[in-house]
DNA sequence: TGTCCACTGGAAGGGAGGGCTT
DNA sequence: AAGCCCTCCCTTCCAGTGGACA
């Protein structure tokens, strides 16, 4: 071999900027200490450490916007029971993220399969009745006498989406135990979830409450320092740069997600451009990609259906319209279909598309009273069109669209 | 003050698709 | 194979509404 070097030597220089672990820099890592949380840490303590007694605890519902630290603390407060169960009594720790398993019946089934260990036992992902999962469940837990402490993350996701009924039920399955005990923990970020909730489930599950309090630029620069001593090098970041970070996630309601993705982004941004510092015009930078990465991600990902009603928005944007009517909207919309041979859905549908485009921040819409007029929502996009519409033209589906004109003369100009 | 427009958004339910049970 | 169950996506139906205009 007489060529040494291969088209990834520039980016493994010796010294970089990381260490060997990126993922510490990651929101999801849980580090052995967390900073300004050793409060609301101890408080849990304090609740939990009944069930190490054998005794059911409190059930706990946490409230805290997002990148306060809930997610974490709870995982570290998980580690820790099960650091100390060996002592004890047995107590097992469940944590489950109700945006990803937002059902009765997933919530069920996953709980139910951490006990049955037999594949062959396990409950299908489908098929059953929940009545039926639910006895299988409790009848799983009761073979041997413990405490369970089962965490559900987002749980306003499963009651806005499933009801309550898996909630009534697991804060009532105590009764029908005669070995095992259950306590549930509810983390989420809507303060106002508890308002949709049967009043047995509201009190039965806010036994105790904590709200998480919004980091302050301090106490992220802390955590950020934290995690830098732990995974980059020595002497790479430049003075302003955790400063910066911090301050631009404070404004963002304290987030400490945000503060650690701006440093982490920033840090590879550095490393590809192969510097020796992380700069604060990285920082910069990283918060530009970061913004762009979550739009065009979410635009990737959603349904080709979402995708025609968010292309004909974008397409009239660029002829002028820039506010329209769902009516509007909606006669764009099935232009498009007809281009692409996608099946018209009927307007119904098409008004709650808008609204989840509206949830995922994509476009904003509004009603509005035109009097005489009607009353309609106003809807424009929050993207800038060009940007929208070459992502959107990656899918096959809509590529031949790309140079379409609409008819519409916006009523709202 | 009442009318009337163009929807909004809730409720109910159909049907397809996943899979289990008998 | 027939009869269930649960979820998802969608349609149909319809009462309700903010505000310009007569």
């Amino acid at each position: 071999m007489e060529q040494q070097t291969t088209v990834f030597q520039p980016y493994l220089q010796v010294k970089g900027i990381f260490k060997k672990d990126r993922e510490i820099l990651r929101p999801s890592y849980i580090p052995d200490e967390l900073p300004h949380r050793g409060e609301q840490i101890n408080h849990l303590a304090s609740i939990l450490a009944t069930a190490l007694n054998g005794q059911r605890p409190s059930n706990v519902l946490i409230f805290g916007k997002t990148g306060t630290g809930k997610t974490a603390t709870i995982k570290y407060i998980g580690k820790e029971i099960q650091r100390a169960e060996a002592k004890y009594k047995r107590v097992d720790f469940l944590y489950m993220n109700c945006e990803v398993v937002d059902t009765q019946y997933g919530v069920l089934h996953n709980i139910g399969n951490q006990f049955i260990d037999d594949f062959n036992e396990r409950i299908p992902f489908t098929g059953w009745s929940t009545e039926r999962v639910y006895n299988i469940l409790r009848e799983k837990i009761d073979v041997n006498d413990r405490v369970i402490v089962i965490a559900l993350d987002e749980i306003d996701k499963l009651v806005y989406k499933s009801g309550d009924d898996v909630l009534y039920h697991l804060t009532r399955i105590n009764d029908d135990l005669e070995n095992a005990k259950v306590s549930v923990i509810g983390i989420s970020n809507d303060l106002k979830f508890t308002e949709f909730l049967d009043p047995r489930v509201r009190s039965a599950l806010g036994e105790e409450k904590m709200v998480f309090p919004p980091y302050n630029a301090e106490q992220l620069k802390d955590i950020l320092y934290q995690r830098a001593k732990l995974a980059l090098e020595d002497n790479v970041l430049d003075e302003g740069v955790i400063p910066l970070c911090a301050a631009l996630a404070a404004q963002e309601h304290g987030d400490a997600r945000r503060a650690l993705d701006l440093l982490r982004v920033a840090a590879e941004i550095s490393e590809r451009s192969k510097e020796e510092k992380v700069l604060e015009s990285h920082v910069t930078r990283a918060k530009n990609k970061i913004e762009l990465d979550c739009v065009s991600e979410a635009m990737k990902t959603l349904p080709t259906q979402s995708k025609l009603v968010l292309m004909g928005i974008l397409m009239n944007e660029e002829q002028g319209n820039a506010r329209l009517t769902t009516g509007e909207v909606y006669e764009t919309y099935k232009d498009l279909c007809r281009l692409t041979n996608i099946a018209v859905l009927t307007q119904r549908r098409i008004t709650d598309l808008i609204s989840e485009l509206d949830m995922l921040g994509l476009i904003h819409a509004r009603v509005k009273s035109f009097g005489r007029g009607g009353r309609t929502k106003e809807i424009e996009s929050s993207i800038p069109y060009i940007e929208g519409k070459r992502v959107l033209g990656d899918d096959p589906l809509l590529e031949h669209i790309r140079n379409y004109k609409p008819r519409i003369q916006s009523t709202l100009m």
